[in-house]
DNA sequence: ACCTGAACACCGTTCAAGT
DNA sequence: ACCTGAACACCGTTCAAGT
């Protein structure tokens, strides 16, 4: 219902990429979904990868700006610990896609170096607030916090890939339940 | 050097889908590689989701194998739980590889039937033997040794993942030591 | 038995051309 | 400013044909 054409591109490029990857993106079905031809693409992005690349970009920021929101309004660390899964599991309640910097990740041989660069951001913003999170516990020491903080962003990142992998969002709350209890995550 | 072309193609196609997975699987290139032409591809496997199921089947055969024969040698189970994140450090150790499984997991919308198929079996080989090496420790009860099992897995392919996505093997190793700093795996 | 060339409908991309 | 048709070199796949 967009007027702005890039606007339409970019979101149907992102839901597209969260399925499908980089090498599944399709920019002929991309062109169909926002109305338009292959070559149309190319006069709002000047190739596939700069269109990825903007995607990427764009989804590292959204994440940001969610999570700077939950920490504002949430007050308790273990509360914010207790939110982070569930921003990794909306993408599965979205029709079964998953994190698009989780799937580029895989596709890591085939990424353009700029693609590459966006989808080490997301991972960097997502460890930098967990990190934070995890200090404001007071239960890791800040030293420590660093490496735990990429445990549980790699964890939460294998547990919406195997929950996907058989198309299970119940054994997502499973995996996120069981890294409680085994105390990955605080329960 | 296999007089066998039917097990140089599984081999190559083995390692190219750990690389790019089923859609990045190029059949051209593929053929290339063992020394004959695309087309004699169809010769040996009647399509590209054939291979690929052969290819994930025989993936999760030798990963079993693998895990039994450590099993066999192993009589600790903590020291089976220490082996267990080993056998997906290879892959990175191989040309910063992932497991074919993982790769295909994230690649579920498009992957035939009768290769999603292999790709859960993969999972449900790793989960039993975890579950076992869990119960044998007696650290769990085996009412919750299933989900555990679970967690261990997708968490140790979560950082399987994450390390990838940097090229950096020293990365495996760290979360891999978080989790056992957490709890997740035994120290 | 095993492999190939040529063809099919696809793909990302370019570019001259349209409005 | 924004979009398109036609073309390019690719892809998986088929199949008749080669040895």
């Amino acid at each position: 219902m967009s007027s702005n054409a890039r606007e339409d591109i970019l979101e149907a490029a992102k839901k597209s990429a969260q399925a499908h990857g980089y090498g599944g993106l399709s920019m002929r079905d991309l062109a169909a979904e926002v109305g338009m031809k292959a070559a149309s693409l190319y006069y709002h992005f000047p190739s596939k990868a700069d269109l990825a690349s903007a995607v990427a970009k764009r989804y590292w920021e959204d994440a940001a700006a969610d999570l700077e929101k939950a920490w504002d309004e949430i007050s308790d660390p273990a509360e914010m610990l207790r939110y982070f899964p569930v921003t990794f599991r909306r993408a599965l309640e979205n029709e079964n896609r998953m994190c698009l910097c989780s799937f580029m990740g895989a596709e890591y041989d085939d990424l353009p170096e700029p693609v590459k660069k966006e989808v080490q951001t997301f991972a960097d913003v997502n460890v930098a607030w967990l990190k934070k999170a995890l200090v404001a516990t007071g239960s890791v020491t800040p030293d420590a916090s660093e490496a735990q903080a990429k445990a549980v962003f790699a964890a939460v990142a294998g547990a919406q890939l195997m929950a996907r992998s058989r198309a299970d969002i119940a054994l997502y709350d499973t995996l996120i339940d069981s890294y409680r209890a085994t105390g990955l995550l605080p329960a």
